[in-house]
DNA sequence: AAGTGGTCTAGACCACTAT
DNA sequence: TAGTGGTCTAGACCACTTC
């Protein structure tokens, strides 16, 4: 695992995402892709996928018959639901100090919800792990994974404090690809209160989640509770169709 | 204006998609990349574009060595955030027979949230245009979009129940190009759940959302509340890094 | 008219999966 | 080993912006 060597593109985009945030661009304005290719001595296709990657994540914006340009509004945008895969990198770019506790790691039969998500017959058994994320002892993030037991290579879970993404890697061989995601206002019931530090009844975000691995098969169930003083996210709509 | 034709991309990727929906592919597994394209007569590259774009919407998912397949579980996603650009549309996906009412339609000297988002000092003026959208009458969405005043052509507004691209397109000749959304749990006010016909408290969803057109200029700034019974959103939210 | 990004082609080679 | 998707190249022409 982990021998992937980036891909020319990614290195292209890398160098040009560097020359951005270091503000070499006169004006804002990137070379024309035809003298980027030159340049770096790569086709103009490779250029095309690497700005088309910058474009997509909001760090430049292209004009036909204009030109290509950085997005200083878009270079700012912080917590990104897109881009999510780890809350403790979430709270590290928020500039915090994060840290995790888990309060619940056991196995169980599973339930109706998450045995509908991941097409489980009652009976079958999930690994739960319930997280609590905080930024200086402040808890701003809850989280419920459920795995199904199956995927589980051996029983040695020491290491479920790992994001989940890396746990699946790790130990059940399985690449995230991809999560179905639901956003839901919640008010938080006593237990949600109580473990995220507010009021019964505060108003948070929630999400309800499964991720499919890079066989398109469910592997996790997800649900996460916010709270909204703390962490507020946001999100890029590009226009696609039309 | 309304000159563009598919692009041949485009085109394979409807045709494509058509066969998905009317089951034409055995077990669900799509064509070689070379088949397709000698099949319709254009290069593979036209062909991965196509199938990329499938991808990214979830009709389809690729494994590198073993096939192209339809995506069952992405395909019945309904409501994807990612792809609201009309709360009508939204709405009839939905199943239901939307209508719209205009609440508000006026010419107001722009307050500090909205000029900060538009960046208009403060004595510039903006046209406010709130709507309320209904299913079978029953309110579902509250919306309120204030466009720089200096944007309006001329003073006829009596198009102002168009989706709000449209509106700016015909009547401002500005391409809306993507918005960046701020997502927000709230418990609705007095007002707020008067409009949307729930009790003062009730805890919804509301978007904070600054739309910007081709130039990346911020050309609208939008707040929407949702009533979260009767429609939740969802998204795909994939991995691009690592 | 010159310059820039957008689309499309034809072909090569690589990485991975299936058998 | 054969077949499939992933990456990359070199080049052509088009659509649009700018001057």
């Amino acid at each position: 695992m982990i021998t992937r060597n980036p891909s020319l593109t990614d290195q292209v985009k890398a160098h040009i995402k560097e020359q951005i945030v270091n503000d070499e661009f006169e004006d804002g304005r990137i070379p024309p892709e035809a003298a980027l290719a030159e340049d770096l001595g790569v086709s103009r296709t490779t250029i095309r996928d690497a700005l088309g990657k910058l474009e997509h994540e909001g760090a430049i914006f292209r004009k036909q018959g204009a030109g290509t340009f950085v997005n200083e509004a878009g270079l700012q945008i912080r917590s990104r639901l897109e881009e999510i895969w780890s809350y403790e990198q979430v709270l590290e770019d928020h500039g915090y100090t994060p840290s995790v506790q888990i309060l619940t790691d056991e196995i169980l039969t599973v339930n109706d919800d998450t045995g509908a998500a991941l097409g489980l017959v009652e009976g079958d058994e999930v690994l739960v792990v319930e997280k609590l994320f905080l930024e200086n002892d402040k808890p701003v993030v809850l989280t419920r994974n459920r795995i199904p037991a199956t995927l589980l290579a051996d029983d040695d879970r020491s290491h479920d404090d790992l994001p989940i993404y890396e746990f699946l890697e790790e130990y059940c061989d399985r690449r995230l690809s991809y999560y179905v995601s639901e956003i839901i206002p919640v008010a938080f019931n006593t237990d949600q209160a109580r473990k995220l530090g507010v009021k019964r009844g505060t108003v948070g975000l929630s999400f309800v989640e499964v991720g499919f691995d890079q066989d398109n098969e469910p592997v996790v169930h997800a649900t996460s509770y916010f709270r909204d003083d703390l962490l507020r996210f946001r999100m890029i709509r590009r226009r696609t169709g039309t």
